[in-house]
DNA sequence: CCGACAACCTGTGAGC
DNA sequence: TGCTCACAGGTTGTCG
């Protein structure tokens, strides 16, 4: 569900109220989500969160106790969220999978699919897969035109399948991916290594644009994303391709086409993006 | 090494 | 109303 906007909201949301604090209790009520999540309150129990970033999608909790420090790294999949509450949190519902009590705020893990996940790691989980094989940020100062011109001529697929696999640039998802070769006019089956050195700043502009309104407009397109101050169900942006098949494109009134690539659904406007 | 595809789950909306 | 089917934001593992 959520893509880099999404996640970005999250950590804003969460890292101010509980950056700081020591772990009190956790509640895990189911044993796995995409991986075993059994062992996470021990390794958690008594540290304090003392820095709360992301990569890519995925959270970053860096927790230190008295002897030992580590790591929990989250992920949303699908249709995860957290939710912050500052008082005890309300008893739990169907799909409320995970407490996290720092004394008298919890944050909680809800997850309708169950294709989010968390991991502990013991040394930094930037050097080691799954995070160590991500792509650039794409807001880093290092991602130029340049390099990343370079990275996709180095590619013989489908441009949006190149965006997909997140091991060029992180952070645009499904619904991103589509705008933003919305926005560069790049047909989205073209292939990554056949797009000029120009046309590839623009879309790397395009994906910045993208994610940057998204994170503006307070994170979301998503239907059922919730973010942690419980402000639910937004549609504070209006996609220009995504979910629109058959309708009339903004710009030019052609209908836009739905294809699926690589089992995901990519939309585009057959004339505007070439 | 790469690409295609299945798997992991539940919920929702469309069509009948 | 109620059934069935297709499809949904992501990642990972397997097979050819």
């Amino acid at each position: 569900m959520p893509e880099l906007p999404e996640v970005e909201v999250t950590r804003r949301a969460l890292a101010p109220a509980l950056v700081g604090c020591t772990v009190t209790g956790t509640v895990c009520r189911v044993p796995r989500l995409r991986s075993e999540i059994g062992s996470i309150p021990n390794h958690l129990a008594g540290k304090r969160l003392t820095a709360l970033t992301r990569r890519g999608k995925y959270l970053i909790w860096r927790f230190e106790g008295e002897s030992d420090a580590g790591w929990l790294v989250t992920h949303l999949g699908m249709s995860g969220y957290w939710r912050l509450w500052e008082s005890p949190a309300p008893q739990p519902d169907k799909h409320d999978h995970v407490d996290l009590v720092f004394g008298s705020a919890t944050v909680r893990l809800t997850d309708p699919r169950r294709f989010s996940d968390m991991r502990w790691f013991d040394v930094d989980p930037c050097t080691v897969p799954p995070l160590s094989r991500l792509g650039s940020e794409p807001f880093a100062p290092a991602l130029t035109d340049e390099v990343f011109a370079a990275a996709l001529r180095r590619r013989r697929r489908a441009v949006k399948e190149v965006l997909m696999a997140g091991d060029v640039v992180v952070g645009a998802g499904n619904i991103y991916s589509s705008e933003s070769l919305f926005a560069a006019g790049i047909d989205p089956r073209r292939s990554a290594d056949r797009i000029s050195v120009k046309r590839c700043g623009k879309l790397l502009a395009a994906i910045r644009t993208t994610l940057s309104s998204a994170l503006e407009a307070g994170g979301t397109t998503l239907r059922d994303f919730h973010s942690p101050l419980g402000e639910d169900g937004w549609f504070s942006i209006a996609c220009n391709v995504y979910g629109r098949a058959g309708e009339p494109c903004r710009i030019c009134g052609t209908p836009i086409a739905r294809i699926v690539q690589n089992g995901r659904a990519t939309y585009y406007c057959p004339k505007c993006q070439k």
